[in-house]
DNA sequence: TATGAATGAGCATTCATTCAT
DNA sequence: GATGAATGAATGCTCATTCAT
């Protein structure tokens, strides 16, 4: 006799989370052509061809990873609320942020090593656009802050903002230990204010 | 009769410059797993094999190109001179720094990538640590500037700027559409003096 | 309270033959590699694993399809009856033959694509004799026939009139729209008629 | 430096030949799918990898096997002249293609094979229409030469005529020691005449 | 009896590397 | 120096078969 159908149902979404969560670690630490269906399994410790029953392709692994982890950290982090940021927001904003690179740190690194080779990201498909195009609000709420703050150049300190920002997480993922990442979120925000103040 | 020596040295320079630019091009637009020493010699317009009188193998093409580059970049990048930093000195640094990245674009997206792919990395082994080496004095040379410009908290300026920087870098690697990067430069630079005299 | 045995007799019966009968569907027309026990099972409404509860291994139900399309066929063709045809049995003879290949076209079209490959053959060891078995008498009887008509070649007439038949029967599979095969049929029988009579 | 230009030539025909020859042998013996690229490169006496220098894929090996024999069988067969055959030409042009089939037995196996299975001849696309393409002035041609005898039943006659010759073909294929194939070819011919004869 | 997760050998194909010419 | 034929290990993937449930 089967066995029951929630049973299975559980079986499988334990197993495949576990194949997602072994490949994310690989495809991150050594990239995504060089880690192999073989060596996957082998982490795993089931055998090569089960992954098939889970995933139709190697391909297939990356795209429901970038899902996963998309649904994952853009599911809970309602930047967006009414669109506009108090300060208050803004600092809760630039922490929350950060706690999403942090607790997601392999995934992030996988995502921005694949964004640096478009020929991967083509791969992916519409899937990638999710996460492109989930930040593009996020820009928009950003520069109606810096308007609402009364920064007389908004467009250039949303460059400078952003850039400051983007440089902190990447060396929050590429080399953490280089700089206490509480302290550099601290001091990144209290930089923030200090551009806006002195208009 | 046979050439001169210094002819036959000549064209050995030559090609193997030859390849490595092609190299480069494929590595950083595809991928380094994802180039094939074929499409390497297609590209190049010579035969598979003569690939490997210049290099022993596929890494030691990557090896060369990346020393290269670093020789190339930091080579007349003489931003340490007295090691002190005037105003004007860091101006100048911070656009040189921009006009090497813009200059060498492909380079910087290829050792991006790389960085973040520890399994690359480590098949480079200490070459790598020629960029990381180098820029480390760099670092140095502006914690003084900081110092000189009467920062009451250089370190965390430091961080800041730094994260500034290379989110900077960052935006011009991957998506130089996406802001104007000259314009980013100015504000950069404006950014920071903005800091430093709202000490 | 369990069933009958023969009502599970029974079950068992119409289960398996549900499988051979999707099998030969798929073995014909995709040939028997390309066919997949995964395919079978799909197209038989049944899991995997059951069908190993009724034939051993995927060449067996080869097997025991050939058995049961022999079975079926020559079964209930008694064109041997007391070994001597006239000529109105002659006529039933062909026709017959004809209608048991129209009305098995599938198992014919599997049956004659496997006679091409000696490989599959000798995998069904004994069983495919049945077939090639069975068609020898159907040769003597027609050979006696050939006698009794007064042939003054009948071993020239078999050649040609088995040939006759046995080229209508691979355009009957093949391309049955080539020709209308009753028509075929019934020249197929006159031509016989013609050439015995002009001795 | 490198092999002159014609010696690479003759060197890579000889090779793809060898391939392709080793190949057939083993489709019409065993199937497509059933034989594998290992098992070739084993016959052959070369690398599997080799065999990706002179085909791109197994798929591709079949067509060119099937584009080489029929333009080696066809090629050569001038079955058409001026569109009328007079009844020498049709003795030789039935001769002519038997002694096409015996020459060319494994091929025409494999063809026949190939032909029962729509699932690989779909892979061959336009190419196999070669064969059949080319084979349907043939039935034009005897077509005018039944009327031109004075059938009053050419198209009856066609079929049965058809007929015969194909299921020649087939025994000459299949099971080549079944009958004498010299002796059936003329027993073939004189039947076509004692048809025709007794209009 | 019936299921489908699990296995692992096997397949077509790719590619870094070697070497005779 | 220069070529490209040749190799064979490794890859992504399939599938007949087994077995716990």
């Amino acid at each position: 006799m089967p066995r029951s159908t929630e049973q299975l149902e559980q079986l499988r979404k334990e197993k495949k989370k576990l194949i997602m969560d072994v490949a994310l670690e690989l495809f991150a630490h050594s990239g995504f052509h060089a880690t192999s269906i073989s060596e996957i399994s082998k982490n795993a410790g089931i055998s090569k061809g089960l992954i098939y029953t889970y995933f139709s392709s190697k391909q297939e692994i990356l795209k429901e990873i970038t899902d996963m982890a998309v649904e994952k950290i853009y599911g809970n982090f309602d930047y967006d609320r009414d669109g506009i940021l108090t300060r208050d927001e803004f600092v809760f904003f630039i922490h929350e942020s950060f706690r999403l690179v942090k607790e997601n740190l392999v995934f992030w690194q996988l995502y921005t090593a694949l964004m640096l080779q478009p020929g991967i990201m083509d791969l992916l498909g519409d899937e990638y656009r999710n996460v492109e195009g989930k930040s593009k609000p996020l820009v928009q709420v950003l520069m109606r802050f810096l308007e609402t703050q009364g920064s007389p150049d908004p467009q250039g300190d949303l460059m400078v903002i952003s850039s400051m920002i983007k440089g902190g997480f990447f060396y929050a993922i590429t080399v953490p230990e280089f700089f206490p990442l509480d302290l550099l979120e601290d001091k990144i925000v209290h930089a923030c204010f200090r551009l806006l103040n002195n208009k």
